[in-house]
DNA sequence: CGCACCGTTGAGCAACATCAACGGAGGTGG
DNA sequence: CCACCTCCGTTGATGTTGCTCAACGGTGCG
């Protein structure tokens, strides 16, 4: 089981109360890309009043659901959410992964409810932020608004990215390569990782048969570009399976 | 080669001044959606002062393409705008049709390019926005920005409808119904109107071989739920068609 | 008139889903 | 600690949707 280098579990203390409030939320990569956003100290200790540090969550336990009225967006700060719906038959689809750093709840903005659901797979840490309160400080900042649309730009991007007619093979290491990349964009390491969700839920997402997410695994395996057990995953040949990806991703 | 296109300003007359400010726009839905969120007369004539109208464009012509520096988002005012990319195989990815009233362009806020092409079906005329300029105002206008955040997260949700795995049939019946239905909320018949776009458009909208379509849309004509001349559609059987569309669109 | 492109139709095929069965891991209660 | 159970992941056999390849009629245009 504990094959070296894995998810969150690098994260030591949450909140780093170090007395500096500048760094409190030094985990959260919220403000974080705020400050790189152009956004002063001052500025960013308004950011951190309406901030509302959340969980820990356990596996299973849900951000928000379906239908739930919209009050707030809220950035992972240690684990991953799933977000999904139910469709009419019964069956899930999954929309997605979010790991640390990312924001949840954006396409909630356009009808003030929640158009799916968001769920803890692992122990998850969350900020919170209302939503009017955070737009409320937007027209005060213009470095917040100018993140909050760059958010949201960049979703409706990534959303289109799956969207695409792509094979099996393409679409799972398009898949990995993303993990790889946003893990890595957080410090994490690239080459060695955990999968927080299942097969199914991997199927899901990719809009496949769980049987096709394994199948299309272990031939990756014996192709030698990964090495799989179970859920914890090594990339061996970054390269091959980057350019496996490349027609979903466009780089 | 890619920069020579953006945003041809045939039209450089910005204010058709028929007197009335409030209306100058009127057949920009825009204006009037921002109208609808509460905003007030001269929070309009704000808006309206950086409003450019760009066209007629011809079929073919291109509003933007990957790649170009992104400046302005752009609002359609009359004809379909298709936004499509080419993947490293050159084959080409629609994204989206756009129809009168809607608003393109959002998606490339985040990394300051559009990351995709788009181009003119029919004859289009456009209102163009500077971005900085109407992120700007919007900090001033809590109404304005509001609007752009809803803009923004209904693209987020209406990008990944489609990415579910979903029958051909049950695609192409909520291509039809979702093109009903934008139209009627513009005033056009919801049951007559006319495809702007070829099938193999329509085939790379839906992930779908042409022939696909051609065969899914004559069976649809065989069943009675559509009566199809070349791109002239009556939408026979309303009901038949949504619940079929229903899975896809959700409601 | 000739050409190019669009839409349609048919035949064969391939990718992936479905159905079925099973081994292993982890959790629970005795 | 073991027995049991359930869920997860894997593997094999079979089925079916929709793609590919091919051919052809219609329409618009130079």
């Amino acid at each position: 089981m504990s094959s070296g280098v894995v998810f969150p579990r690098t994260n030591p203390s949450i909140i780093a109360d170090d007395g500096d409030s500048l760094t409190f939320c030094s985990t959260c990569a919220f403000s974080q890309a705020c400050l790189s956003e152009g956004m002063d100290k001052s500025a960013l200790m308004d950011l951190h009043v309406l901030v509302e540090h959340v969980g820990p969550l356990r596996p299973g336990e849900h951000v928000f659901r379906e239908g739930d009225e919209f009050s707030a967006i809220a950035a992972v700060r240690a684990g991953t959410v799933k977000t999904y719906m139910i469709d009419p038959n019964g069956h899930e689809q999954v929309l997605g992964f979010h790991l640390p750093g990312e924001v949840i709840g954006l396409n909630a903005i356009h009808d003030d409810r929640y158009p799916c659901n968001a769920v803890a797979l692992d122990t998850v840490m969350l900020c919170r932020f209302s939503f009017p309160r955070i737009a409320m400080l937007a027209t005060r900042l213009p470095n917040l608004q100018r993140h909050l649309f760059k958010l949201m730009s960049r979703d409706i991007g990534v959303a289109s990215l799956f969207a695409g007619d792509h094979s099996a093979d393409q679409r799972m290491a398009a898949f990995l390569i993303g993990l790889s990349r946003r893990l890595a964009a957080r410090g994490f390491s690239p080459r060695r990782f955990q999968l927080t969700m299942s097969r199914t839920d991997i199927a899901n997402y990719l809009r496949q048969a769980p049987e096709t997410v394994s199948r299309v695994l272990r031939r990756f395996e014996r192709e030698g570009l990964v090495s799989i057990k179970l859920r914890d995953v090594e990339i061996l040949d970054m390269q091959r399976l980057e350019s496996l990806a490349l027609v979903v991703l466009r780089h």
